[in-house]
DNA sequence: GATGAATGAGCGTTCATTCAT
DNA sequence: AATGAATGAACGCTCATTCAT
């Protein structure tokens, strides 16, 4: 139908493999209906990608390359730990509010199953750049339990589960999580909540 | 060839349903694959559930069930509004250390997918729930940014994400973060993290 | 759910049979489907019928058997071969719209398959009975384009052709080819043709 | 193994279906029968047809396309409607004994079952246009006893039954009916009950 | 680059039948 | 006589992938 150039073709794919994924997962989408969706013959997807694993994580590729270049800003930059912890929620935020499937997929390839290995090749770095950054600010971090370890999952799992979980959270506020005021809203809160846990941190 | 009695195949199927869409995920679990774990014969699976759907179901449905008691007993409970809520912490904690799978497979079918369904029935009346304790002790937080939604929402996710990410963390940490000694620096971590936020919440 | 006793269970396996196997056909029919129709256990059938197959031929061996009483009291009538052949598409008639489902399973079983045989077995004395009784009344009918073998099987044709395609007809006539009323004028074309091919056949 | 060009495969899949529809009926054919009689892959089927149901209605819709070109050639036929009956036997008869498939598949298709929808499409129109030909030829067979709906139907059970009881026809007449000699016999009988019928009709 | 045809493997599911009670 | 549990075989169908052009 549609006659797209080469390059089109691939990233018509990747697109419609992000969609795909991020609705049903990886094991619940087929080729068919990637190919379908994206308007190009089945076998073109094996000419672009050794295999649909391949797939998968040229799709997670472009994803976590996206982000790590919003998050090394964040970690060479000059002023405070704090200041830049809230960026780092700030550009968080923005990521996944512009990423909505990017949320999902690792979500369920996180849990476990072929492609742990591609989650933790690009997580483990980020939560290490960020108990870092923790740590440059708040000394007291290095171990126990606020160790900077502990407060970056802690601060992650409270920023993805609002988009992960958004589908729950929508039955329970009657309200689309994701829409322009309730993101705000839910910024507003792990500011407030940044600034609960850091103060008596940096109090000690 | 092992002629086991009515039940003992139906528990047997319902376990190996559970560790293996716990560690692979449903889509990526056969019914060969879960007749084979459990010894019995593949069409025995049809015989004592409708299709691979409702196995899934059974399996969660199983589980919200002994969770619902545990949360009901700490609701129910006489006690200021903090110490059910570490309770609270303490009980989901545990719930979800003795029942490894299940936050994984809560993890990965509460990204959407066929059966979302059955877990925002099940998942938004606990989050009500939770919600409803932390308005009873802390009036301030019926909305805002730190509305007893948003709260609950947090401490969820401070939570599940130790053991959704577990296979993450176990490189960030180098230790297994579900062992005994790193789940209690866990424990007393979320229990500090809980001081923090309500002790300013309760002054106002 | 309802206890029957030893001869109704049997019954209601044969009359649950008939039913399915009269309107989806002997391969469309599960043992199952006949079992929850007739209030069964499924392994009952096993116990009155040695397999499906044999369940098949109970049903058209009960049916041939109330149709050669039929038909064996108008051979041995008394009386001119005109007169039984009337008698003789009369009762065929009666018979078939009486019993629905027999035509619909003969037609189904008698174009082949593995139940070819048991067909065979029945229809064929039918045939040559009724060859004889055209032969007795009319002598030029021994051979050629008008033998009475010819005739048997057009008239055989022709009835049953009403209920076989009775599906079909409904749509050609905008009427139940199988209400009363038509079945009576059924009657009455087929005793006219009966009378157009006997006349000329006496002349002779 | 076979790289067989698209057509090929798609031809050897109806004319395997067709064989085996004929011969064991649509519920006993598997699809790995077909394959297997065909030569091509299993999945090769439901690559050129939806599903096996669509594959028995490719088979029943080119039957009655070659079907319809034969007889709307009579239809269209300057002449009486005599000859043109008489035609429409020749015809009939023709299509039939080249076709041995087709009259089982119908046969068994017609009297009910998932099918009976496909067969209803395409076998009213046939019945429509015989009787708007015998009604053309004979006014008086607008209704009653001898209406043009009575007539066809009888005819065309006349005609198929034999054909479809053939394999009950060969016990009756030590031979094969579907022979050259029994046919032509058939033949000259039909043509002679057409006379029979016709000419008191006409003569009122 | 792109595609229609083809394939081996496997899917979830249902089947008729048997077994132990 | 009756039944819940169990089974091996087969079902129609879809999968990711490959091939020839």
């Amino acid at each position: 139908m549609k006659k797209t150039g080469a390059k089109n073709a691939r990233a018509a794919i990747l697109k419609a493999a992000d969609q795909l994924f991020g609705k049903w997962g990886f094991d619940a989408t087929s080729t068919r209906e990637i190919a379908e969706r994206s308007g190009v013959n089945k076998a073109l997807i094996h000419y672009h990608f050794k295999n649909k694993d391949a797939l998968l994580e040229s799709v997670l590729d472009q994803y976590y390359q996206k982000l790590a270049g919003v998050l090394l800003a964040v970690i060479n930059r000059p002023g405070s730990a704090e200041q830049n912890l809230h960026l780092l929620i700030d550009l968080y935020l923005d990521f996944l509010s512009e990423n909505l499937n990017f949320s999902r997929i690792v979500q369920r390839e996180s849990a476990g199953g072929k492609h742990l290995g591609r989650i933790q090749k690009h997580l483990v770095p980020i939560f290490q750049a960020g108990s870092r950054l923790v740590q440059g600010g708040y000394p007291e971090s290095k171990s126990g339990e606020l160790s900077a370890q502990h407060l970056i999952i802690s601060f992650y799992g409270m920023i993805v589960s609002w988009f992960t979980y958004s589908r729950v959270i929508e039955h329970l506020l009657d309200k689309d999580p994701l829409g322009k005021k309730e993101l705000e809203l839910r910024r507003r809160h792990l500011h407030r909540m940044l600034d609960l846990i850091l103060e008596p941190l940096a109090r000690r």
